[in-house]
DNA sequence: CGTCTATTTGAATGTACTCAAAAGCGGTGG
DNA sequence: CCACCGCTTTTGAGTACATTCAAATAGACG
């Protein structure tokens, strides 16, 4: 079924009744965002929270000098929102597109509201997602602060299996926070030493 | 009064009444550890949340090399806590030590657990405090993957204002992820331009 | 097929590191 | 009060990692 993914999603921390389910699945809204289409542009509000039911998005910022950096790839059954923007109604500082044709879940922040009230229980959830997400930006902090490139790039291989057969090295650099060239010569160092 | 600072940090998030004000309190120990002494030894499992009352400790960890990073500084009125051992029950992978003399009020993880079973309030506290770790922490990815050291340098002073004076620039360098020797080329270079 | 973007390659540069040594500074004991 | 010890900071030289700019090549898409 449709919802199936991300129900099996949600129980992995709580066990919601049949009645529950129902509100929560009743206040999303599905929409499908074309490949390079905008889920969140930079600068405006964060309306939704999003799950990714199909595809792949990227969570990036502009830095200074105007080139982008991904801090972060949502493929299937990943969540993906911009928090500071959501919870506090801020303009976006990072932007949210399409890598691939994308079907999302989306919540409105007054749903959102509304679950947490109505079902206590996503509290709960909610603590779990951002504690683990805590911990797992902790090890990506901790990499970006001692590890050289090229220790990163097996992280990355780790943290999105697969990925890297999915997009476009320019992307992957771009997450690793070096120059596509650099990468580029990484790779022909690794092709020459095996 | 000695929980003063306390309570005014809990209650910027929730209210409690008086009698639940008293319940959590009546859970917390307090501790005095001495200048150099662990809050948390890398490898044992971290079993106390952690308010600092007085004082200031790292967060540190021991990279491939054997160097000591610091991935944050805990000064007075911060919460500090490896939150994946202490959740999880696994070998902590930080270690956290006092860079002052320091006064802790400690929370064991039975406690926590009550704390939130017989005070729901207490659901919504841990929420908006892993979020906004969250939100703080992403900032922190930001700029590890993108701003120069010296820029770094500017963030570190905003977030822990003062802090600059208060300890040696060999654990400024530690969290900003370079060397002490490079941290004093720039400094050099800075009193040059002035 | 032509255009646009991604990737590769090369050369020159900059940022940050290592190693080594000297200088400064704080505390301790004689 | 001074001398010494250990640790931090500074300085210098040489090196490694990663960048920029530019140009050539390869791929993807209409």
């Amino acid at each position: 079924m449709l919802y199936d993914a991300l129900i099996k999603n949600i129980s992995s921390s709580i066990s919601l009744s049949a009645e529950e389910l129902d509100i929560f699945l009743s206040m999303l809204e599905c929409r499908t965002i074309a490949r390079g289409a905008y889920l969140l542009e930079k600068g405006t509000i964060c309306r939704h929270d999003h799950y990714i039911s199909r595809g792949l998005v990227k969570v990036c910022y502009l830095d200074d000098a105007g080139r982008e950096n991904i801090i972060k790839f949502a493929p299937e059954d990943w969540w993906v929102v911009d928090l500071d923007s959501f919870l506090n109604s801020k303009p976006a500082f990072y932007f949210i597109q399409a890598i691939e044709e994308t079907e999302v879940f989306q919540l409105s922040r007054a749903a959102h509201d509304r679950l947490h009230s109505l079902i206590p229980q996503f509290h709960i959830f909610s603590n779990m997602r951002w504690q683990n997400g805590f911990i797992a930006l902790q090890h990506r902090v901790m990499q970006g602060l001692s590890l050289p490139a090229e220790e990163r790039y097996q992280q990355f291989l780790q943290k999105y299996p697969g990925l890297d057969q999915r997009i476009s090295q320019k992307l992957i650099a771009s997450y690793l926070g070096i120059t596509p060239v650099f990468l580029s010569m990484l790779r022909r160092k690794w092709a020459h030493l095996s």
